[in-house]
DNA sequence: CGGCTGCTTGAACTTGTTCAACAGCGGTGG
DNA sequence: CCACCGCTGTTGAACAAGTTCAAGCAGCCG
């Protein structure tokens, strides 16, 4: 299994041989699969691994006690989930796939003793939940602020900058396996207008999806839409680029 | 100056008196003051120091570039703001202070020996930072779920319980020194909708607000209205303390 | 006093919801 | 092989929640 957990951590810090070749060995401890629609951690649970999601989509999800739900997340290839593991003592939401997906579990004590070892994952480690705050924060934006049409076009230059990161977009193509009721849940609104607001995008030849397939022929333009400034993703050049030494672990 | 930050971390980790010695003497440092309304930083600008609010409510916000405006979240007395810091090269965000605000500038360094040399700060830091990503998450919920009754419902219960982790409750009442168009701006709502939805929650004597001071005369009402499941805020029983582990809600 | 900010109210309006029905498609079982 | 089911996407029409615009009022402060 290449390394897409390397790959991710990159965009952060330089990863020595060394470290690349121990990110590889946690990586290939038990390896497990979930069917579309499953869940694999739900709220209340108490987690015993950080999950690395090898291959496929998930959500990240709350419900309401009345049934609402709301996904707070997704996360792609190369995502760490449940890193919550190290310190909380259960989880406040759940975590689904929606397509079928490959993941690793990794033990706690590897991580640990990885982190320990080597400064330059313990900080890439936390700058990458760094940034999964920062995006969660430009969720709340989106929710608060932008239109309909705006959040849609925001979610999907979002998604396809952070396909993008993990090589898993071509050209101005990449797989988009959200039903419109996904899409609802995710952007607040329900599917019934997910769907009209798509069709508007769609006319206005801003986007095109079928198949599960999302173009996107004008990226500027759908940037312009959503008002997606992608600073938040914060995907290239970290102060610490030359400076090697310090971090928490 | 009376170490509010001690006081919030020891919610996850016990700290022992030379954690606690050396806390104070991280927060003894350059102390400042921001005018109420002005920002203390802003997006785009580099972080220099860690910053700890110790007296006053700062807002988290973001801009869109038409000038619509969301606050992200809220950060209370003991709340530390731009661990980013650490890691990032830029704000992607802005913060404000809307009542005046004190706060402690922590130097970088400072606090990477301190973590290096006391690892239960570290972790508690760390915890900490979890816990301010299960709370944007909730946001979420609110703002893609919630009606603006719940979301207002919510949003106080949420403040309050905040509040009483760093003793700035008395009994059923706390300051609430936002005006509506704060609260319009954090619920992603207008201030004429926010004004309704208060009257509203007021006739029903589920809240008293006047004079920047909020009462709750039924916690557990408002808690039904807003839908609000204190979990996600972690105060209680992380697995590290010993914890004889436990059920909630 | 005058000007500012924040709160309140009403009325028209817009955005997004709800309910309901139907079409297409793939899978399953008789 | 066909009938049937469940899921997704689509459409229309009535409806509700929240917005916009506009005005007025109260309190505060220089």
């Amino acid at each position: 299994m290449y390394n897409l957990l390397a790959l991710k951590l990159q965009r952060f810090v330089s990863l020595s041989d060394g470290d690349i070749d121990a990110l590889s060995n946690v990586c290939r401890q038990s390896i497990r699969t979930a069917r579309a629609r499953r869940d694999i951690i739900r709220e209340g649970d108490t987690p015993h691994h950080v999950k690395l999601i090898v291959d496929g989509w998930a959500i990240r999800y709350k419900m309401l006690p009345d049934g609402r739900r709301q996904i707070v997340s997704f996360l792609l290839p190369g995502d760490l989930c449940d890193l919550n593991v190290f310190l909380l003592d259960e989880m406040d939401h759940s975590i689904g796939a929606l397509t079928p997906v490959t993941y690793a579990e990794l033990p706690h004590d590897l991580i640990e003793t990885m982190c320990d070892h080597r400064r330059a994952i313990a900080r890439a480690l936390w700058l990458e939940s760094l940034v999964v705050a920062a995006i969660q924060r430009e969720w709340t934006v989106s929710l608060g602020q932008r239109t309909a049409r705006e959040r849609i076009a925001h979610l999907f230059c979002e998604m396809f900058e952070r396909l993008e990161t993990v090589d898993l977009t071509e050209e101005d193509r990449c797989e988009m396996p959200l039903t419109q009721i996904d899409l609802g849940e995710a952007t607040g609104m329900t599917a019934v207008h997910v769907n009209r607001t798509l069709q508007e995008l769609r006319r206005e030849g801003l986007i095109v999806l079928n198949n599960r397939i999302l173009t996107i022929p004008d990226r500027q333009a759908l940037m312009a839409v959503g008002m997606f400034n992608p600073n938040y993703l914060h995907h290239r050049h970290p102060k610490c680029e030359t400076a090697p030494s310090s971090a928490m672990g």
